[in-house]
DNA sequence: TTGTATGCGTTATCAG
DNA sequence: CTGATAACGCATACAA
C-alpha cells in the first residue's frame, strides 16, 4: 500500500479510503490510485484489515452437510446476496453432530467472522457459550424456535408435517406409514415426526411406533423403508416420507415392485426437490422455502452489519403443502 | 494473549507456542496455559496470526455451482480432508461465467488463501496473471489438460465421452442423439461433445449438429431437448445426455410419453448421481471420482503446504463405463 | 524449554 | 478532502 500510495503520489490512508470509500476521495486522486493499483499489481491484505478495523466481511456457515442439494440452495442464495456486498463465506459442515458444529464454531470464531449462520436450533451448551462471548448476530435457519440465540430464519417442520399428515387424512388415509431421518441432532426431524404424531391423534388415530422408520437420508433408505414398513403392516395404504430423497426412493421401490402409486400406496415427500415434480407419478410434497431461506438470511446479516436493528427475532418463511398426483 | 501469558506465568509466546505446537512446550506449562485459557476464555485472532506468518490455513475453491451436486460432494470431500488438518474453506461460485471467476479470484487473493481451486482449465488472462503473480499453489480439478496452471487433478471428460459413445455405437446404435450442457466457459461441457463426435467419426456414423442440443443442468431441460431430438429425428434410437441430470430428465420424460426405455429408445448418462442406480430402468452412466477428486485434490495442498514437492502436475483419476439397464 | 524485541499491512483517530 | 501517528494481536528470529 505505501508503494501505491508513493506511486500515486498520496498517503497510505488514502490508498486505503481509496479503496474501502471511494466517494470520500477526489476524483482525480481515485484515478492516480487506481492507475498505481493496476501498475504496481497491489494486491491489498485483507488479514491486516481485519486486525485494525475489527471487520473480516466473511459470514460462517455451518450447515449439516454441504453436499445434501437442500442446504446447497441455501448455501448458494446466501452467496448470491452476500459476495456482491463484498463479503466471502466460510463454510463448514458439521455431519449432522453438535460436537463437530462445536468445534466449528471455535475454529470459525477465531477468524472473527462478522456474522454466524448455524442450522437448527439445536447447539451444545459450549457452543452456545462461546456464541453468546463472541458477541455476533447468530442467525440460526430451516427451523423456529420461540427464544432463538439471536435471529431464527425458517419455517416451522412441526407445522408443515402435520399439515401433510392432515392432508393424507383429509384424502381418506388412515394407515399412515411414517419415514423420517434420525432423531438425534436434527430437531428438524424431531419436529417433522412431532407433528406427524400430532395429526394423527387429532384424528383419532392411533400412533404406534411400528408404523415410524427413521433412517438416513438416502435415496436407498426410503426403499429399504418401504419394504420394512410393508412387511410389518400390509394393510398400509399410504407413506408420508419426511424428505423428498426417501420419498423419491419410495416412488422407485413401488416401481420396481410394481405397486401402484397412489392407487395401492399414496406417497408423500417433505422439500420439493427438482426432480419431485418430475417423477411418475409427480410427488405430492412439501414446499420448503430453502432458497428464500439463505437470501433473507443474507440480508438481515447485511442489515444488522450495517447497524439496522430489527425487531423480529423468528421470521417465519412459511412453506407450502403440493398437492400433485402420488397423493 | 498477554492476559493468558500473565495467567500462566509465561511469555505470550510461549502461549502461542502451547496453541501451535503443543509437542514444543513442556507439558506442565502447556497445562497451565491451557488451564488459563479456558479460564480466560481466550478465542485467538487468526487475523493476526495470518498477518504475522503470512500463512491463513484457508484454502480458496471456485466451483461453477455450489447446489449442483456434483460439486457440492466434491466440496465435501475436500472440506472433510482439511478440516482435521486445521484449514478451513472459502468458497464461492463463479455462476459458469468466466468474469466471476476472475472477480473471485481477486477478491479471495486479498485473504492470502493458503491455495487456491479452481473448476476446469479454462480461465481469463487477468486470473491467470493474478494467480502467477500470487505464486500460491493452483489447482485445477475435473477436467485434464496438458499444461495446467500448477496440477490439475480430475478425468478426461473427452475420453469419458468417447467411452460412453462408443459404447452406445457397440450396442448397434446409430441414431444417437446427444444433450450436452453450454459450451461457453465450460471446458468440460466442450470435452463431452467432442469426444461424441469423435466416437462417432472413428465410427464412420455421419454426425450432424442437429443431433445436438445443449442447455442448461437441469431435469426440466432433458425433457424438453428429447422433444426436440424426436422431433427432428423420429428415427432416433438412443440419447446420450452428458450429465445425469439431464439423462434423468430424458428417462422421466421417456416414463411419461411411454417410450420404453431402452427398446423403443436407450438412454445414457454422466456422472453417476445418487439416484440413477434406482431409476427404472436403472441408468448407465460414466462414473465420475467426485469425491476422489475432492479428496485427492485436499490431500495434495496438505503435502505442497508440508513441503513436499510432488513431480506429477496432472493427476487422472479415470472414469468408469456404468453399464446398466437403460442402455 | 522459554523469553525479548520487533514488525506483519492495514485502518481508527484526530488534526489540518 | 488529505495526512501523521499509532495500534490491532500474533509469530519470527534470535538469544538465553
Amino acid at each position: 500500500m505505501r508503494d501505491v500510495a508513493l506511486e500515486a503520489g498520496v498517503g497510505t490512508i488514502t490508498v486505503s479510503r481509496a479503496l474501502q470509500h471511494p466517494d470520500r476521495v477526489a476524483a482525480a486522486t481515485l484515478k492516480r490510485i487506481n492507475d498505481a493499483v493496476g501498475k504496481l499489481h497491489y494486491v491489498p491484505n485483507l488479514a491486516a484489515g481485519t486486525l485494525r478495523s475489527a471487520r473480516s466481511r466473511m459470514v460462517a456457515v455451518i450447515v449439516p452437510s454441504i453436499s445434501n442439494s437442500i442446504f446447497s440452495e441455501t448455501l448458494q442464495a446466501m452467496s448470491e446476496v452476500l459476495r456482491p456486498a463484498g463479503y466471502h463465506l466460510l463454510i463448514g459442515d458439521s455431519n449432522y453432530s453438535l460436537l463437530e458444529e462445536e468445534s466449528l464454531v471455535r475454529t470459525f470464531l477465531a477468524r472473527r467472522p462478522d456474522a454466524i449462520v448455524l442450522t437448527g436450533y439445536t447447539h451444545s451448551p459450549q457452543a452456545l457459550e462461546l456464541l453468546e462471548r463472541a458477541g455476533l448476530p447468530v442467525i440460526e435457519i430451516w427451523n423456529l424456535c420461540r427464544k432463538p440465540i439471536d435471529t431464527i430464519v425458517g419455517l416451522s417442520n412441526y407445522e408443515a408435517s402435520k399439515a401433510m399428515t392432515q392432508y393424507l387424512i383429509s384424502k381418506g388415509h388412515r394407515a399412515i406409514g411414517y419415514i423420517g431421518g434420525l432423531r438425534e441432532h436434527n430437531d428438524r426431524s424431531v419436529q417433522r415426526e412431532a407433528g406427524f404424531l400430532r395429526a394423527l391423534k387429532d384424528a383419532g388415530i392411533a400412533s404406534d411406533t411400528s408404523r415410524i422408520v427413521r433412517t438416513t437420508f438416502e435415496f436407498e433408505s426410503g426403499g429399504v423403508a418401504l419394504n420394512a414398513l410393508m412387511n410389518r403392516h400390509p394393510d398400509l395404504d399410504s407413506v408420508f416420507a419426511a424428505s423428498d430423497i426417501l420419498a423419491i426412493g419410495v416412488l422407485l421401490e413401488c416401481l420396481r415392485l410394481k405397486i401402484r402409486v397412489p392407487q395401492q400406496l399414496a406417497v408423500a415427500g417433505f422439500d420439493d426437490m427438482g426432480v419431485s415434480s418430475r417423477m411418475t407419478p409427480p410427488l405430492t410434497t412439501v414446499r420448503v422455502p430453502r432458497t428464500e431461506i439463505g437470501r433473507v438470511t443474507a440480508e438481515r446479516i447485511l442489515a444488522r452489519l450495517a447497524g439496522e436493528e430489527s425487531g423480529k427475532r423468528v421470521i417465519d418463511l412459511g412453506f407450502e403443502i403440493v398437492s400433485r398426483e402420488s397423493a
